[in-house]
DNA sequence: CCGCGAAGTGGCGGTAACTCTCATAAGCTT
DNA sequence: AAGCTTATGAGAGTTACCGCCACTTCGCGG
C-alpha cells in the first residue's frame, strides 16, 4: 500500500545504532532527497540515476544497492508492517469497513503530517509515470494480501479462496482509484474524506441504490 | 482489459486489402508467433528483441515499429472495441452484473476458442513477469473507464464522480484477481465459472454474509 | 506501363537502467 | 593494532528503446 504513505524518517531512532547503520540511513535519505528534488526540478524521466548519485554524493552503483529500481526510490514503503500491526490490534468483530477506515486514517494522518509534499508528489507520479504507477500497484496488491488474511480471520473463509481474493482486491482497486482521483484533481480535497466516501461505496454500493 | 483476450487473427479479412496491408498483417503475426514460441522455449526475460527479430525474419527496428514495447507483443489487445460494442448493445435496464457477465462470457468464449494457448500463456506471464502484469493492468484500467461510462449511463451518476470511479475500479480489481487466480492455480478451472463466482461476490458481497 | 511519391524497412549510433565483478576503503571485533 | 566483515566505487557488459538516414518496395495517375 504505497500510494499514500510516508517512509519512516523523523522518528527518533538514533539510540545505540552503530556508526555504520547510521551512515546507511543517512545515505538512504540523501538518495531519496536528491531524487525528490531533481524530480521537482526536471520531472521524472529527465532525472537519471547518475544525476541522483551526483547530488547525493554517492556512486551510481550505490544507488542501486539501496534501491532495486528507480521507481523504488520514489516509493519506499515502510508501511506494510505498520498496517499489519494496526490490522492486528483492531477488534475481530469490527466490520471490515470500519477497520479499514481506521487503518487508513491512521496511516494518512501520519503520512500527511510527516511528509506532506512527498505524499503529494508520490501520488502525482503515480498518475503521470506508468512505471511508478506499476510499482505502486504491486505494493497495493501486497497490502491486499494482508487485508485478505485479516478478512479470512474475521469471516472464517479460506484466505486462498477465489471469493476472498476477489473481494480483497476489489477493495484495494477502489482505494487505488481514490489516490488517482486525488492526484488528478490536483489534491484539492482532503484525501481522508475521499477515502471515507470510497469505503462507503465499497461497503454499501453506489449511492443511488442498485449495487 | 487485456488479461484474457485474443487478438484478432483468424477471421477472414483478406478481401481486397492491398499487398502492403496484407504484408503488414503477416509481419505482425510473424513477430507475435516468434515471440510466443521463444518465450515458451526460454522464458520471457531470456528472450531478446534481437532473437524475436531473427526468428520473425525482420530487423529489430521493425519489431519496435510494430510494437512499442516488448510487453505489448505479448499483450496485443484488440478487445476494447469489442467490449464497447457489447456494452452498448445491452439493454440499459439490465443490472451491471448481468451485463458484465454477458460481456465477459462473450469475450472469453471467443478468446478460448481462437487462441487457447496464447490466452493461457498470457495470463501466466501476467503472474510471472511484472512488466507484463503492469501492462495488463493499464489495459484493465482502460476497460474500467469504459465500464464507468456504461455505469454512468445506467445510473445517472456523473462518470467523473469519485463514487463511480471507485466502484468501477473495484470491479475491475476483482476481475483482475480472477485472472491471477486462474493462472496461479495452473488454469485448472474454467475461467468462465471463476468470473461468474467473482461477479457474485462483487454483486452480493462475500458469501457468508457481512459485506 | 512507367515513373514518382509514399510507405515500409534496415542499419547504426545513442541513451539509460540495470547487473556483475573486483579492488579498495571504512567500520567493527578481539 | 591486526584481521574480518561490510560498504563503496569503478568499470565493463547487457538490453530495451529512440531517432536518423538511406534504400527498397508498393501503388497510383498519367
Amino acid at each position: 500500500m504505497t500510494f499514500m504513505t510516508a517512509a519512516r524518517t523523523t522518528p527518533a531512532d538514533p539510540p545505540q545504532l552503530g556508526l555504520r547503520e547510521r551512515k546507511k540511513i543517512k545515505t538512504r535519505q540523501a538518495i531519496r532527497a536528491a531524487t525528490y528534488a531533481l524530480i521537482e526540478e526536471q520531472g521524472y524521466d529527465a532525472t537519471t540515476i547518475e544525476q541522483i548519485a551526483d547530488r547525493a554524493e554517492v556512486s551510481p552503483s550505490t544507488v542501486f544497492r539501496y534501491f532495486p529500481t528507480k521507481e523504488d526510490i520514489v516509493i519506499t514503503d515502510a508501511w506494510d508492517p505498520v498496517m499489519t500491526e494496526e490490522l492486528r490490534t483492531r477488534p475481530l468483530d469490527e466490520s471490515w469497513a470500519a477497520t479499514l477506515r481506521h487503518v487508513m486514517r491512521t496511516a494518512l494522518d501520519r503520512s500527511l503530517a510527516e511528509e506532506p509534499e512527498v505524499t503529494r508528489l508520490r501520488t502525482r507520479l503515480g498518475v503521470e509515470v506508468p512505471a511508478v504507477r506499476a510499482r505502486m500497484i504491486e505494493s497495493t496488491a501486497a497490502t491486499g494480501r494482508l487485508l485478505r488474511d485479516a478478512l479470512a480471520e474475521r469471516s472464517g473463509l479460506d484466505p486462498d479462496s477465489l471469493e476472498l481474493r476477489v473481494f480483497a482486491m476489489s477493495v484495494m482497486g477502489g482505494l487505488m482509484e481514490v489516490s488517482h482521483y486525488w492526484a488528478e484533481t490536483g489534491h484539492r480535497d482532503d484525501i481522508r474524506d475521499l477515502v471515507d466516501r470510497a469505503l462507503d461505496v465499497l461497503e454499501h454500493g453506489l449511492p443511488t441504490g442498485k449495487a
